[in-house]
DNA sequence: TCTGGCACTCGACTCCCGAGAGTGCCAGCT
DNA sequence: AGCTGGCACTCTCGGGAGTCGAGTGCCAGA
């Protein structure tokens, strides 16, 4: 373990490096107000925590750079997200009290939001659909043989699903089909819906066989696979690319931010492993070593609801990075409860 | 004008200038085939192009780099796309022939697409739903005082809208109100909705105060500006990423493209200029100035439906960028008009 | 156990020079 | 008249030498 004099030290070294980007040597760690040992002591400091594997040396003659090791230990002892500032909460307050209208649009300003705070790219994971319940489906035909089965769920979102069918259906037919379904699944959630069976339904009792073939339809779409069908807003790229100085790397990053299903399982590894942050190879993906990951979930109506991250630079300022997001997914957590 | 020598060797020279990105000199353009002259001849030549603004010489030794204007002199004599390489013309066709589903979810893969085969960001920006037909419309009550209006079109796009009430609602006059909403809308089109005065909708007449008002509500949402509401899907930022050399151009870029509402003015802003190209400053942004930008238009039921387009370095490969653009363009449209 | 001092290392920066790519111009050839 | 080969010139790029200085490790002494 590291002693009370190695830790300063180390926490010096960090925040430095975090500030300029540029390896810190021992007479700079000196003039740090914390620190009041020469640098000769701190020298012999950091020497040991090289060879702990906590620092870095690029070379000879060069000052020490954190490690993924020593980024941690700065990020474990910080002991979680600290306050953010007055003008920075208040920012958040009134965006989150102004404001309002669809989820996604909101979900999608609040990336931009938690951006505009850290100046790295904020990524925002909605709610999941399945554990909504549902609130209304309607089945609309779009042409003879393809109708659109669309769900609104409780909380505002939409889910919608292209049914093609077998057979020409008129609109009575779809129409009562969609009567019938929404009997069936409307208080329900969606987890549930994809579990009935056809017998649930009640098909072939009295019924046309053309709506038995437009819900039987239906019905096998809605069973379709509901995971990760969560929404992903990304916001921020730009401040992220500048945080970089090689454009390979970007351009790596952002290859990743594109595949969206891959930044969702990103983020729940991350909080899977008990974490809220994840630093470089942490991530569990080689392109972003050069990266850290902070995230957090938020909570609607007691329940762990999605979850929303930052994406930066292993030098990233992880206290405010970590007040920012921690602020953030309260208020939208609350915001989102607020119904 | 340009005699046919010079057009030549400006062709030369822009042709070897996009695939190496270095300044190409005289001794270079002489080895290739279409010219037949000296490299002294060819000097003259290029000094005399560069007089006249279309080349430019970073400095004395170097050789010659194409300048806008000889970007817009190689673009205008290319005359239009050519045809797209088999094996290229044949993945947009597999792809046109099995994409199915959402309309969004396609539009996005199609912006992955172009992208993929261009190695370029590409942009795909939906059709207006203010033209297209309303096929359904209904009224959910999300909370006592707030509704959601679900309008699906007849394209299969869905448009949701949060309603605020200023009383509270129960579940059938909710439904009351959607009903008359619905029978007053059905396949009208989104403007003519918003053109939709209280007195159209018929309230007031022998209907209860609570429906009414809420009719009320949901009218001032639905007249709301619909212009600007398409939706703009962008793939391939990484690839065009890894197309420039500085991390502030690509981070410029981004905060470009992160701007939905400016993507769409810019790309409707070139064709409305009657172009399918903008080299640099012609896209008229300075953020751009390193950049060109391929737009189409697409053309759904015999109407100009929405723009893809493919943002670029201005040393982009325009002809192969121009055929597939076009390509995906035709596809597009001819796929959206099946219905 | 900390500190000041000291010798040492090694990258960053500068300067210089040569190589090479490219140019402009001119005289001569067709 | 127009093209071409030749030539002198310019300027970047890359390598090598030299210097500077930040930073280190180690040691003797308080």
């Amino acid at each position: 373990m590291l002693d009370e004099r190695k830790a300063t030290i180390l926490r010096a070294v960090v925040t430095e490096y975090i500030e300029t980007a540029q390896p810190v040597g021992s007479s700079h760690v000196a003039t740090s107000p914390e620190v009041n040992v020469s640098s000769a002591t701190i020298r012999n400091a950091m020497a040991s925590l090289e060879t702990e594997g906590y620092l870095h040396q690029p070379h000879t003659s060069a000052g020490r750079v954190p490690t993924e090791k020593g980024y941690r230990f700065f990020v474990d002892q910080l002991g979680g997200p600290g306050r953010l500032g007055a003008s920075e909460s208040q920012q958040v307050r009134t965006f989150f009290a102004r404001t309002h209208g669809e989820i996604e649009q909101m979900l999608a300003d609040t990336s931009r939001l938690l951006s505009n705070l850290t100046r790295y790219a904020a990524v925002v994971v909605g709610p999941p659909h399945e554990v909504a319940t549902v609130r209304s489906v309607q089945l609309v035909g779009l042409t003879q043989r393809v109708a659109l089965a669309v769900i609104v769920l409780s909380n505002g979102a939409i889910e919608k699903h292209t049914i093609e069918l077998d057979l020409d259906a008129d609109e009575l037919v779809v129409s009562t089909a969609g009567t019938r379904l929404a009997a069936a699944c409307v208080g329900r959630t969606l987890s549930e819906v994809g579990a009935f069976t056809t017998a649930l339904l009640g098909v072939g009792q009295g019924s046309e066989a053309a709506v038995d073939r437009v819900l039987v339809a239906a019905l096998a779409v809605l069973r379709g696979d509901h995971r990760h069908e969560e929404q992903v807003f990304i916001g921020g790229t730009s401040e992220m690319a500048a945080a970089f100085d090689a454009v390979g790397t970007v351009s790596e990053i952002l290859r990743i931010l594109e595949q969206q299903l891959l930044v969702v399982n990103l983020l729940e590894d991350v909080l899977g492993r008990g974490l809220s942050v994840a630093i470089g190879r942490e991530t569990g993906n080689e392109a972003l070593a050069d990266c850290s990951l902070v995230v957090a979930p938020y909570v609607v109506d007691g329940e762990a609801a999605g979850t929303i991250g930052v994406l930066g630079p292993t030098r990233m300022h992880y206290d405010h990075a970590l007040s920012a997001v921690a602020v953030v997914a309260n208020r939208l957590g609350r915001r989102l409860s607020e119904g």
